[in-house]
DNA sequence: CTCACCGGCAGAACGCTGTTCATTAAGATA
DNA sequence: TATCTTAATGAACAGCGTTCTGCCGGTGAG
């Protein structure tokens, strides 16, 4: 503070316009000692505003004000950074108490809320195709599944593909959602708030190009098109999942003659979705 | 051939260490003219030796002894000779003529093929996971597929859904597999020819992790390790086939008291895989 | 109070990627 | 023979994941 001012003179007062900033803010606020949590965070916002193929560690070091190397003293890769965002995306996730006699709705409402989440961020069904729910956070997800399967009577070999089985359909479903709407908005322009007319129009063209092909060798292709390439998605998940429903309840025994009205286990005795 | 020929100066007779090469044959040999076919043929080659990951253009290039630039006279894009492979997997791939009485085998048949043919080259689920069956060559394969669907008798919501249900499962099935694969390949060491010994020394202590859990917290995951790691994975790929086989089959009409011994649609007459 | 330490971040660098550009060599055509 | 077309080259650009070295400020020991 002697003489020693005159080898870092004290800057002038803040000026106002930059007043925000006082001690040491220039890129680290001070605050904020970057987590692994706040890198998931900011990873999830450049996965979101950019997509999957977006998502760099530079741009992610961007979105926190740092640069990349920073991130590998939290994060020892990328792919350790999308499991972290793979598995924070389910942690909290309620699974259901196994209750024998919901366990179609149980598996409805877990399907749902499963394609939910995934739908929540962009790219997360990609993510999640490529990681395996078999970290020490996720376990507990798998059992409760597990138990649903087996509490509801289904034999041991089914209950263990189960699980599998129906993961594996919510992620396609929702990868393949996710696969329209790209290349909707990339066939439309690269405004995203454009992405959903985009999408009924090509609705439209997918409908017109099966309309348009030649009766004689695709008959039932024209048949179903109006089926196959839909305004909602929801329909489509729900008519699949059911069909997985009803192969499962096929394993069950033959309820024994103590059927209630939604006895469980004929394999024909819950109603379809609609499938008139 | 006047005093032009000094701007051109004729270059000296050919030095004879440089002998080799005397027309133009220097990279590429003159023969084959690099088609789209020869470096889709190349992009496998490298695919199976590198895996999806290893496989850049400039290794597609490498390997056909030219240089990158050369690839995008051909192709447009990576995207673009990805896709090129993902069609040719499949072209040349036989669809069964629709047979209402057979309609399970069919589908059994049709499944087991595709798996085999994603299984035929490294990382190809991950490609295939990434495409739709919709374009030109591929179409017949789809339109063949709902037509077992709908001469089987299923109706039309259902079998709108069907093709993406299965082949959602295969393709989520063979990636999984691929994953497995690669991390005990990863895991054991980079040598590909260990590759087996590691999968099953892998598939080991997976089942001793699953044991090793709390039976109080994990008890159907304990229960259920030895049949979710398995082996082999046919077994567990014809289980998980056959629920949605089963599925479907619960939409159909009962078999009007005509019934062979093998009359399809009953959705618990077809002998399940093994499901004691 | 001083000094050494140490963790967390910056900056630069390496080798790789997909893609584009101007250039060149060779064959075909007139 | 002169021109045109084709196909491939080599260099370049921007960006990627990852690693290494060095700085800078706060902390505990003497």
């Amino acid at each position: 503070m002697t003489d020693a001012a005159a080898d870092t003179p004290t800057p002038p007062p803040t000026s106002p316009w930059e007043r925000e900033r006082p001690a040491r803010a220039r890129v680290a606020p001070v605050r904020a000692p970057l987590s692994r949590e706040r890198i998931v965070e900011a990873a999830f916002i450049v996965l979101d505003r950019q997509g999957l193929d977006g998502l760099s560690m530079r741009q992610v070091a961007a979105e926190l004000g740092v640069t990349v190397s920073a991130l590998y003293a939290h994060v020892s890769s990328k792919d350790d950074l999308l499991e972290l965002m793979y598995t924070r995306l389910f942690t909290g996730f309620a699974m259901p108490a196994p209750d024998p006699e919901r366990w179609r709705e149980q598996l409805r409402d877990f399907a749902r809320s499963v394609r939910q989440r995934l739908l929540s961020h962009r790219d997360m069904a990609r993510i999640s195709m490529a990681h395996v729910p078999f970290t020490a956070e996720l376990l507990p997800h798998v059992e409760a599944l597990l138990a649903v399967f087996r509490t509801a009577g289904l034999p041991d070999r089914i209950a263990a593909e189960a699980g599998d089985l129906i993961s594996t359909y919510i992620d396609g479903f929702v990868l393949e959602e996710g696969m329209w709407q790209d290349r909707a908005a990339q066939l439309g322009g690269g405004d995203s708030s454009m992405a959903r007319p985009d999408w009924r129009e090509m609705a439209g063209d997918m409908q017109d190009y099966f309309a348009s092909l030649p009766a004689k060798d695709f008959p039932h292709l024209r048949a179903l098109a109006g089926l196959m390439v839909t305004d909602s998605s929801d329909e489509r998940f729900d008519i699949g999942l059911e069909i997985i429903l009803r192969g499962l309840a096929s394993y069950l025994p033959e309820p024994a003659a103590d059927g209630g009205p939604d006895a469980p286990g004929a394999p024909d005795a819950p109603r379809p979705p609609d499938a008139t």
